[in-house]
Parts: C-alpha cells; sequence; structure tokens
DNA sequence: ACCTGAACACCGTTCAAGT
DNA sequence: ACCTGAACACCGTTCAAGT
C-alpha cells in the first residue's frame, strides 16, 4: 500500500517526540516507513517545507487572541505555549522556520490585530507582537533545551526558576511595558 | 610556519563574516588554512567549543551595564547589538551556543545584577534580564535574517520597519514593563 | 609537535530504471 | 503512480603513519 503525503507528515513528528530535532533525518524517516530515502521526494519537495509543514501541524487550531487586549494575549500567549511544549523541539523548530522566512501565516499577525482593534497605533502594536512570540519561542526553547540538559547536569543547574509561573510573569512583564505604549 | 590556536579562530571568523554559519565547516575552514580537515583537531577539540570561542571572541570587551539602571540597560542593549551586527550571523550562532548550555558567562548576569543593585528582587531581575537578552538577540537575528533574504524577496517585504529606531523602541516597551516590577 | 591520508559513519538530493 | 539503486557532493571526527 502506497505511501501518501499526510503519512510523511505524522511519521516525521513521531520521529521530532522520540528523538529530537537533530536526529530527524530524511534518510532515518525513511527508514521508519520502511522505504528508501529517495522515495520521500514523490511526496515532499524538500526538507525545509516538510519541516514547514510540521510546524503548521503543531501551531493547527490555536486560535487569534480575543476579548480585552491584555487578556486576550495573555491566554494566546498560554496556548501557544502549551502546543509548542506538546512536541519536543517545537520551539527551536518554530524559531529556526521563521528566521528562514517561511512563518506561511505570521504568529504576530493575531496579536498585532488584537493590539491595533485596541487603538494602539500599528508600528508600536507590531513591535509589542513581536516581542511578545519572540518571549514565547525564547522561553519555550529554554524550557525544552533544559529538558534535555537536565538529566546531563548536576544538581548545580543555572539558578533559572523557569515553569508555568516564569512564564507567565514574563509575560505579565511585557504586557506591562505593551500597557505603557498607549495614548 | 604551524598553525597556532588564534590562526584557526581567526580564519573561521573571517568565513563567518563572508559566507555566514551555514558555510562555516570544518573542511573548509581548514582549505582556507591550506590544510587538511583532520589537522584542526590538533588545535581544536571540536567544532561546538570552535564556535564557542567564536563567541567569546564576538562578545569580548562588552562591558557591565553601569549607572542608573534604566539607562544603562538601554546603554548595555546598544552595545550588544553594534557587536553582534558586527559579525554575520553572529546572533543565530549566539542564539545557538545559548541553546546548547554553553554560554560561558551568561549574558544576562550583568543586567540582572543591575537590576538588583537598584532594588529589584533577584527573580523578577533575572527575568527582565532574560527577557532583554532574548529580545535584542532575536531582533538582531531578524535584522540579519533580513539582509540575507532581502535580495530575494521583491518590494512586497514584511513590513517590519526594524532598525535602530525600532530596535531602541522595543528595549523602551521592555524597560517600561521591567519599570513595572519594582515594588 | 604538528600534519597527511585514509577511512568511518553519516548527510540532502537527484534520477535513471524498474513495477 | 510510486519506489529502488546508485550515485553525487558533501558533513564531523578519528587515527595510524609520516616529518
Amino acid at each position: 500500500m502506497a505511501l501518501n503525503d499526510t503519512d510523511v507528515t505524522d511519521a516525521a513528528l513521531a520521529i521530532l517526540d522520540e528523538y529530537g530535532l537533530a536526529d530527524l533525518t530524511m534518510r532515518r524517516l525513511a527508514d521508519s516507513l520502511g522505504v528508501r530515502a529517495g522515495a520521500l521526494y514523490w511526496h515532499v519537495s524538500n526538507k525545509q517545507t516538510l519541516l514547514a509543514g510540521l510546524v503548521t501541524v503543531i501551531l493547527d487550531g490555536l486560535e487569534e487572541p480575543a476579548g480585552p487586549w491584555r487578556a486576550g494575549l495573555a491566554g494566546w500567549a498560554d496556548a501557544l505555549r502549551s502546543r509548542l511544549l506538546a512536541h519536543r523541539d517545537s520551539a527551536d523548530l518554530v524559531a529556526t522556520m521563521r528566521a528562514i522566512g517561511m512563518a506561511a501565516t505570521d504568529l504576530a499577525d493575531g496579536p498585532a490585530a488584537c493590539l491595533t482593534g485596541a487603538g494602539l497605533e500599528p508600528e508600536r502594536a507590531g513591535l509589542g507582537a513581536r516581542t511578545l512570540v519572540h518571549f514565547v519561542i525564547g522561553h519555550v526553547n529554554e524550557e525544552q533545551q533544559r529538558v534535555q540538559l537536565g538529566p546531563l547536569a548536576g544538581e548545580d543547574a543555572p539558578p533559572v526558576p523557569s515553569g508555568a509561573e516564569d512564564f507567565r510573569a514574563g509575560v505579565g512583564l511585557l504586557l506591562d511595558g505593551i500597557a505603557a505604549q498607549f495614548p
């Protein structure tokens, strides 16, 4: 029975979750599908668009921020963090794809629209939105990296409290900064 | 005349500046030094510590923030941005090395100390400092990526104003948020 | 002490040829 | 339509052997 395109994406996501981004190679993915590496290129044009597809799946169903801007953005940031934490190395993956420019529908668009809707001028809204997205991705990236390094590093781990409360505090700090931008 | 260890670092930095991080391979570095790839391992234990050495050089001489916290952090952020902008892909490089855990003297320590010195409790100071570092690296990363993609993308580039003024506005937003953390 | 030659175990990607 | 076999042009790293 022949492979279909979603089989490939699903298998790639499984490898990502179990072995991490560094071990997600085309050859390994082919192995897990019982096929030779070259066969993958019938279903996907190259590795980069495959990874972009993973990002789409990971972020699928993330709703735009709604309601009063402050609570809306806080909830949206929480939801984004949850989706990222659900898949190993996803923050790293998303950061890489954003850097390459493949953001498809850019993550910051929703928050930016939320802020302009609340009366902030577009430039400041865009800045606040991008800063928020940076923070979420950066924070989750640290959280996910710590999981990988945790077993290695001894009890002398860096004094980074982290976790959900640290995240919320950081978001609160940012929202305070954004609040100060309003006229 | 035999190679010494700083020759290797210097040549690596030259390749980084001219061809970017993706093209900085051990084999290419060896070529530029007129030597075979294996020879590099006499001078450097592996590629990762070589890259860590580059980060050290790039950040060398960056002074800790001084004076009143707000102006001190703003100036420090500017100085960090300048050092990063001086070398191609340096923000990507620094972000990668921080993620790996090799931060040597962590960038956020200086700002954190500045904030605790100004009377902020250590947890909030650490959070504010890390958020600031995230922002600087993330922002410069975007600036440097845009340079690479600029020639490819047409005039329909994303509406990201960026540059020095955008950077300063972002830092200002963050500092407002930090100010709100003070008791 | 410093480097070469040659290998090992990998990569992503292409493409004729098979079914 | 879908896949194999085999190649191309690479990687980082090791290590005997040379000088």
